[in-house]
DNA sequence: CATGCTCTCATCTATATGTTTGACAACATC
DNA sequence: GATGTTGTCAAACATATAGATGAGAGCATG
């Protein structure tokens, strides 16, 4: 949880540091993660995410020159950490509930993506690539009549609906959206639903 | 498209009047509801709303109590409208598509709904009544291995993403999310995917 | 220990935004 | 047609919020 200054000219921190910018930066970046996934861009306030960050709210414009700068630097981060998830060789099951655990242990990147997708605010216009989910289909991990394509929206819609509608689940399932009882319920439901659609 | 104001008190108007406060209420809260579903609650801008509906902004106040009021007026449409769908004798996919047609015509309603999900804001806690859906899958409508809450959330959030995620429609599907192609082909899935579900 | 750069903070400022105020016109009633 | 009420509008107001400013402390270097 502490910082590693990068820069090699400056010497290692003693542990305890009064001034120390990687830090400042890393506890902004987490504080407007908070912020940011609650409430979304409009609803955020600058002075909370200082606040949280137990810092003065006039770094976030020094480290990320404002609000704005803040809040791209958290969509560039999340468009790196979506990328690393293609991954050919699992199968499509396992991929789905490893994204689903990614979604559960940490619910801000989705909400703020879907925050952002509500704003119309776009990361990147290249297609998507559907090579995988035909080969997938080919492989037999999917069935015939269905669209790749629609097959992994759905999925995408599956799997974001716990972090996004909580609200949902209490009324539906009865129960908290972190508890591990809807965490195992809906992980294996989200099997079966893919079983399902692969018969 | 015109009003028919409802007190009988007042005499019947005549197709033009420059005081018409039903009308204003109507065209504010058509307004209000553009607005919102656009921009959510924190990024909504009451003279937005009013440059919309063609009135001064202070109507808000007069009519609604102000941003807030208004909003929670959309909020209690919203509810209504929803608690009419619940047609048990309709078959299960014949629902779903219903409601699907419901969300493209007007997605409106529930991006005001997913809005208010990630929020926090929460309409009502009464538990969802799923012994309708327990009588589909005894009636064979639904796979036995299947948890009805699941699939009802699930059908859920399938129904809302294009709404909700119009980028992700663009990016996947590389069709516009409003177009009769991606409309038709969204529905003809959702159809099959509830038809797998019931296999 | 002196110096210069980097980082941090408290305060100030400009602006945007929701609401209030007050004037006035339309309408119903008599 | 006179009158009181309701609906509408323009302008003023209060406040919240993001960003700017400048002072000063920490830290590395010599």
């Amino acid at each position: 949880m502490q910082g590693t200054p990068k820069r090699p000219r400056r010497a290692p921190t003693p542990e305890e540091r009064k001034l120390d910018p990687e830090r400042s930066r890393r506890l902004l970046l987490e504080a407007a993660r908070d912020e940011f996934s609650e409430k979304g861009f409009a609803g955020a306030r600058v002075q909370d995410i200082a606040d949280r960050a137990g810092v003065n709210k006039q770094l976030i414009a020094y480290h990320f020159g404002g609000k704005e700068g803040i809040y791209q630097e958290l969509g560039r981060e999340w468009l790196k950490r979506e990328a690393t998830f293609n991954d050919p060789s699992v199968p499509f099951e396992e991929l789905v509930v490893r994204y689903l655990r990614e979604v559960f242990d940490d619910p801000r990147g989705i909400r703020l993506a879907v925050w952002r997708a509500l704003t119309g605010e776009v990361a990147e216009e290249q297609p998507e690539d559907l090579s995988d989910m035909r080969r997938r289909q080919a492989a037999g991990e999917l069935a015939d009549d269905l669209d790749p394509a629609a097959v992994l929206l759905m999925c995408y819609a599956a799997v974001s609906v716990p972090a996004t509608m909580p609200h949902a689940v209490r009324q539906i399932f009865g129960i908290e959206p972190d508890s591990p009882e809807f965490r195992e319920r809906w992980e294996e439901q989200l099997r079966r639903l893919v079983r399902h659609l692969a018969a």
